[in-house]
DNA sequence: CCAATCAGTAGCATATTGCAACTGATTTGA
DNA sequence: TCAAATCAGTTGCAATATGCTACTGATTGG
């Protein structure tokens, strides 16, 4: 039988040809990052989710249905019991740098200049250097040195 | 008076403490990331924006006037005439590392193996190369070698 | 066995978004 | 110059999405 990807239920993409605008049409509500940053700190129980994020539980229950389908997270049966549990896939892990970059412009633009906030730090407790995208010779890029090219 | 920041309407947190939380309050929504994605292809104009991103104007209306209430773009005076139109500031700017993250991660993870799709080049047409967020040393981070640190 | 916890569902109220039509100020062009 | 077109919206109403509260049904712990 005719599948032809192993990808999620095919949804209708706000604009097929932009990579960003298909991201944000599986992630880009008001929850589903907020469910991918809760899970990549290692929460895994509905309950959970649901105490850390305040959203409402049959949003949560919708927005966990659709990570899984879409192939973000996996939903298995916790090894101990039989209770369930939700992982990120690693395509769900792959947007770490996305979770990464949101949270850094968060601190540097979404806080008063005085105001404490949580910091991303690595094993050793050194914060994580903030991304600055480069060109393969290393030069700095920006909005203005780099532009779109249409598929071929 | 008391105004103690230069910052934006105050706004409820849904989670005070964690700068994804509070930037996603601010752009997480379906259309704002599209508008500042497009904004840094060079689109200024309301009806431009409204054309590529497919956006019902009254939306248009309404992200338009929040991302410049919250100072991502500025609207000023077209030089040549006396047309509106739409910048991104300093602020606005500094979300192309989220939104080349975004795009990265649908590149790889939201088209079928075979599928066409653009890339972003720099100047001399070479390939954006992908983000890997790195600690100081050099050494790759992902989620499991990273954590929150809460404010002191 | 009883109470509590977990992972949801169901029903209804509110909020957000989308659509189509309308305005009012330019701008174009015949 | 006058009509048509474009730009940047606004308004009203319909369709969706979200949130809140209460309920269920399966485990689990004591």
């Amino acid at each position: 039988m005719p599948r032809t990807t192993t990808h999620a239920p095919d949804l209708d993409w706000t604009d097929p040809e932009c990579p960003v605008a298909r991201t944000l049409d599986l992630v880009g509500d008001r929850w589903s990052l907020l469910v991918v940053r809760d899970a990549m700190d290692g929460v895994r129980s509905f309950t959970e989710f649901q105490r850390r994020t305040g959203i409402a539980r049959n949003i949560l229950t919708d927005r966990l249905r659709k990570l899984t389908a879409h192939g973000l997270l996996s939903q298995r049966t916790a090894p101990s019991g039989r209770r369930q549990e939700y992982v990120l896939t690693d395509a769900g892990r792959a947007l770490f740098p996305v979770i990464l970059t949101l949270r850094q412009w968060g601190e540097r633009h979404a806080f008063a200049p005085g105001e404490t906030h949580s910091t991303l730090v690595d094993q050793h407790g050194i914060p994580v250097p903030k991304i600055a995208p480069t060109s393969a010779d290393g030069t700095p890029l920006g909005t203005d040195t780099t532009h779109v090219q249409k598929a071929r």
